[in-house]
DNA sequence: TATATTTTTGCATACGTATGCAAAAAATGA
DNA sequence: TCATTTTTTGCATACGTATGCAAAAATATA
């Protein structure tokens, strides 16, 4: 029975004080070579382990880091999770999960994570308000925008380079010989969406190429039901581009429905590379997300302000590269 | 600034004692209304906020439930995992999200668990082994495994009722005509894989159907490569069973390549009803499982321990339904 | 109104650990 | 060997809250 055995009880079967239990166990702390392993015996022996909540009531700290989500549905995020849960274990932080259903995380979901006094947050396909960004600032709590970003330099941001990418793939598709397309977004309002809109119709109006741009809202159902809207409405044009590959997909499933052919009748390009798009029976060009590398900058920035913390901000943005398959060409 | 207002300061502000403050965020705890007023108010005034730690460390509970996954490139999980997530924070709990790459959950992560004092632990998609079982008996941490069973009855588990249902995939098959089949196993050792399997297998014996196990991952790409394996060494069967959904879009698709028609050539029925089992490009027949169902019951059955713990095991199974799609049935 | 009963409050202490400080022990130097 | 410096240790206290107990206040009873 573990419940109940305290630095106390070491220290006394160890024949120390509890100070040096505790110092055998607080990092940066100093004991002899003796004692650390008399202690360490005696832990062992009883199987002591210190308790978390009396080392955070006296340090005010804590090893658990705040993870907000929204997207679960989309493959793209439990990937996301995966990478920072084991970035952050080997570092010794736990990860607060934290699900919303809102675009703008909730003031019920802010209390908890200072409820817990985290030592940062994360927050994936989310925003937040200002208040609450205001409640983290006051209590010193680092924070990191992940595949999302706020206008102005407000908060500290990871993205992948949406605006060159967007800018590449409208070059991408007009050197395939494509005049005419559109453009389906996610969700208005989310800056992934409007940024890879926005340097997907900067080229295309420096080239004078027709669009058209649908909403829609980065799920499967939404992709799919735009094509249904597309095809009442319209010709259909010689390529889509849609803000993300979940809802390519639905945008590929409907095209098929309605026996369009693709990529001969229209060519397709989605948004993150989630291992789906790779599926044969999509085979979906796309613009690889880095999320390796995307997940490592956001953990060293936030170890960065937990060690010492500046409040400093920045939107971060990182290259993605150009992942093409059969969605946009034969062969 | 939050950070270092403590029920002191809201007892000295409202003109009460520590006491009095504590009471009014206590649940149990009696207070009048008229100080509950005064308190609340001069809280709200500082930005009061209890300390978790500090509650934690006197009363030895947490609100805080560890949920260990495996699996989440599987979209059966996330699912599961925002179920969790929001049934519990309903009753006022978090989540401790713990990710493990084994089919068995590593000791280093059980210590994370119990360092944290969890409430209780959820484990999906993984097993235990005995040590670690016994940390969190001796510790009388309730547990739960979820979608995973473990012979005898010594834990107490929630999964759907695998043998019943693959029994009706198997008759249902067999009433489709169908007399030469293929059951495609998940991981082996793990419970959903050998019950479905043994289901599947009482009733085509029963009715001396021939049939052939191929051993897979519970993966996309097992489920690909096993189809390509079984095309190279035999004929395709009049249907295939395969132990889950994402393995059954493998199959679907690696069918698809050898130009293997579904449903006309060969059956194809999976297991969770993900919601891509429900797309065009696949119409996948399958299983149900009832999540949210599910997902209660372990809900209940953690509170209940959680308040009065009894430490008895059970092995609960829920009925799911068949859902019949094109992959079995033309039309 | 006076007494008995119930409710509410404050006091004091405990939870398990970290840490400043001074004492003790060990290491170093002469 | 002894004095000096450095390292290690133990003591005592603090972190912010919950809670048993007794005092005080409020309410009910006669």
């Amino acid at each position: 029975m573990n419940q109940g055995i305290t630095a106390k009880d070491v220290a006394k079967l160890a024949g120390v004080s509890q100070s040096s239990v505790s110092r055998v166990y607080f990092k940066g702390a100093t004991v002899s070579q003796k004692t650390r392993e008399k202690v360490l015996a005696a832990a062992k022996e009883l199987g002591y382990r210190p308790n978390e909540f009396a080392r955070s009531l006296i340090t005010n700290r804590t090893k658990i880091i705040g993870l907000v989500m929204k997207g679960v549905q989309n493959p793209f995020y439990p990937q996301v999770l995966k990478q920072f849960t084991t970035a952050f274990k080997k570092l010794g932080y736990s990860i607060l999960f934290v699900y919303t259903n809102n675009d703008e995380i909730q003031q019920e979901d802010i209390d908890t994570l200072l409820n817990y006094n985290v030592a940062g947050v994360i927050i994936t396909d989310a925003t937040l308000s200002l208040q609450a960004n205001e409640d983290l600032f006051n209590n010193r709590i680092p924070l990191a925008l992940f595949n999302r970003k706020i206008d102005g330099n407000k908060f500290y941001s990871v993205c992948c380079n949406n605006l060159e990418a967007s800018k590449q793939i409208a070059q991408y598709l007009l050197d395939a010989g494509c005049s005419n397309m559109i453009y389906i977004s996610g969700n208005e309002n989310t800056s992934t969406s409007i940024e890879r809109e926005k340097g997907f119709v900067t080229v295309l109006k420096e080239n004078k190429v027709k669009y058209k741009k649908y909403i829609s809202d980065f799920t499967y159902e939404g992709g799919y039901k735009t094509i249904e809207k597309i095809v009442s409405q319209q010709k259909v044009p010689e390529a889509i581009f849609v803000a993300n590959d979940i809802m390519a997909l639905g945008v590929m499933d409907s095209l098929k429905k309605h026996q369009i052919t693709v990529p001969d009748e229209v060519k397709v390009v989605g948004f993150d590379n989630i291992e789906m798009s790779a599926w044969p029976s999509y085979s979906l060009t796309t613009w690889e997300q880095p999320i390796n590398e995307m997940v490592n900058v956001t953990v060293d920035y936030l170890t960065a302000e937990i060690s010492e913390y500046s409040g400093q901000t920045q939107n971060i943005e990182i290259d993605g590269r150009l992942i093409v398959r059969k969605s946009t060409q034969n062969g």
